[in-house]
DNA sequence: TTGTAAGCGTTATCAT
DNA sequence: ATGATAACGCTTACAA
């Protein structure tokens, strides 16, 4: 029936230690925290019940008194998928800083409602008084006003992956222009003369910035290049089926999907066209993905070195946490060609 | 260059609203809490300043003050594969009791360190003073003695998926039992004769039990059954080759892996073997994890709706924040067979 | 070397 | 209907 340690008693805390010992709650912090200033005898004495009592100063009054809570907050898309990485790189970063991390994960489920989810979230981690936030956007291409009231407050803010339109802030994402450029030098280096890229709509910035990159290096170097709309990151294979049935894409001898999904979906879809890959078309991806089936051809594909990112992220916070006033910093990291069985 | 909303003033705080009204704190507090107790017109001007000033609770002070911080902590492994859904379980029940989520996550890389890594960890939770904390322990045939400190602060502890030995405190897992026992009576029942059971070894408790069942129903319905130790969850393709080659392997005409990876191991092994599934040996799989080859067999397997798990560990959480006296009690998830192709 | 007092932002309790 | 005061656990500034 009785507790093991602390039967009775309190919470062990400066005060309850300092009661024990017979010293003042000064002696005591001093104590603890490795001042020097204390009698060696008295250190003692106090460091002893301190154990017994397995005293944990309490970080939260910390905080109150510092405005410092050593809390940063991490809102993201609920099904992780890429993000997972980010996730791993943003909470060890914060680990090393001795900051724990308080995960907000937004549903799909919410729809078009994201976006007010979105913003409850934020205002629960101003209440918890994070020392900064990072957020991956539910969406790049909206308003983003109510940001101004994160910003306002001086709670760093760090947006990832998706860069906001209107709305200056610390930013860590992708090279992704220049991941596209790569992708058609790459295809183009390889002989391709025909090139097509597969992208997920004009709304989302990462998707269009490859795109973008793609289409301008193609023409440039003077090569064909169709672009096609698969509406989203995750097409349906009969969206593909479709496509690689028209005349149009018979001709086509070189795809860069826009992600890793796009492009191990046209590979399917060329299969079934009967059209061999890489010998009559090379296919290209973007993310580097885990690729679970070992039997699935090693897709040709960018790694994002999304872990990085996170790390990243988590520098800026820092940084501006340090010297608030700075200009904000767009981070891009660069990504690096994965040699597959694709192209 | 200048702020838009707090020029130069402290961030908004009760006393700020008072002192901007010309009222007492309290009157303030009651206010913002919602008390009726307040003359309208005060009332009115309060809620108005508190708005112009994006006045925050915050929330640490009300857990400085009441003992709740609303934050509950979890801790689990880096990758989270298997446990993204457990982690998405977690979150959104939590949100739904208005706390908020602080993750820990804890790195492979760190060996035979893990579980010095998973005490610090478990240190800084306490020093947040969470209201509670839901734990994947890193080992699961360790001495857990180490957890007593939570235990003895009043801290609620939840533990998930693996259950310690020798460790008295609430539990959620999966009812691998009865898991192993349905592997066994679905594939008897689909006519097969000579069973084997591949495991990842004695350590780890989920696949001991899915196994233990396993044999046991086998055994009981008198069929031949033989079990194969495969070193872990995520052995080499090597490894099944080299079985499946040997003579004991042939006459098998049934397999449970205890974890979807195993299974699909198990099926290309018997692919290069020559031998046919399901005509000739039935495959099962264990976890229902999403199959990102559309052109791999639907293997046949049990779904173990791991974010149930999520969702009843914080309910686990809640009753014993609510009634701490209370004896522990340990819940478990039944799986749901998945018809697949492979069996 | 040690102690006292004030304060961080809030609420519970007891006045007025 | 409103206010004053103490308290939560700790640290900073100032005394002794």
């Amino acid at each position: 029936m009785m507790k093991s340690v602390n039967n009775g008693s309190r919470q062990a805390s400066l005060k309850v230690i300092a009661e024990q010992v017979g010293v003042s709650m000064m002696t005591v912090s001093r104590t603890l925290r490795g001042e020097t200033t204390v009698a060696e005898e008295t250190a003692a004495k106090i460091r002893k019940v301190a154990e017994t009592l397995k005293y944990r100063p309490n970080k939260l009054v910390e905080g109150l008194r510092t405005g410092r809570t050593c809390m940063v907050a991490a809102v993201m898309p609920a099904y992780l998928g890429f993000y997972e990485d980010a996730l791993r790189g943003i909470e060890s970063s914060l680990d090393l800083k001795g900051c724990s991390l308080v995960l907000n994960l937004i549903s799909r489920d919410f729809g078009r409602d994201a976006m007010r989810e979105e913003i409850r979230r934020l205002h629960r981690c101003l209440e918890l008084r994070v020392d900064g936030i990072i957020l991956r956007p539910v969406n790049d291409d909206a308003n983003a006003v109510y940001f101004n009231e994160v910003v306002d407050r001086g709670v760093p803010l760090v947006v990832i992956d998706r860069k906001l339109p209107d709305f200056a802030c610390d930013f860590v994402g992708t090279d992704d222009v220049a991941g596209g450029e790569v992708a058609a030098q790459k295809l183009i280096h390889k002989g391709c003369r025909s090139l097509l890229v597969l992208h997920a709509g004009e709304k989302v910035s990462t998707s269009r910035e490859r795109r973008d990159g793609f289409l301008a290096t193609a023409r440039a170097a003077g090569v064909n290049v169709e672009e096609l709309d698969c509406g989203g990151f995750n097409p349906s294979p009969e969206f593909f089926n479709l496509y690689f049935r028209q005349p149009a894409a018979q001709g086509v001898d070189g795809i860069f999907g826009v992600n890793d999904d796009i492009a191990r979906a046209a590979l399917r879809a060329l299969r079934i066209a009967g059209r061999s890959c890489p010998e009559q078309v090379k296919v290209l991806g973007f993310g580097h993905l885990p690729q679970s089936d070992p039997d699935a051809p090693r897709l040709a594909t960018f790694d994002q070195h999304v872990g990085l990112i996170g790390n990243e992220a988590v520098k800026l916070l820092m940084e501006r946490l340090e010297n608030p006033g700075k200009p904000y910093k767009s981070v891009y990291i660069p990504v690096q060609f994965i040699e597959g069985e694709t192209a």
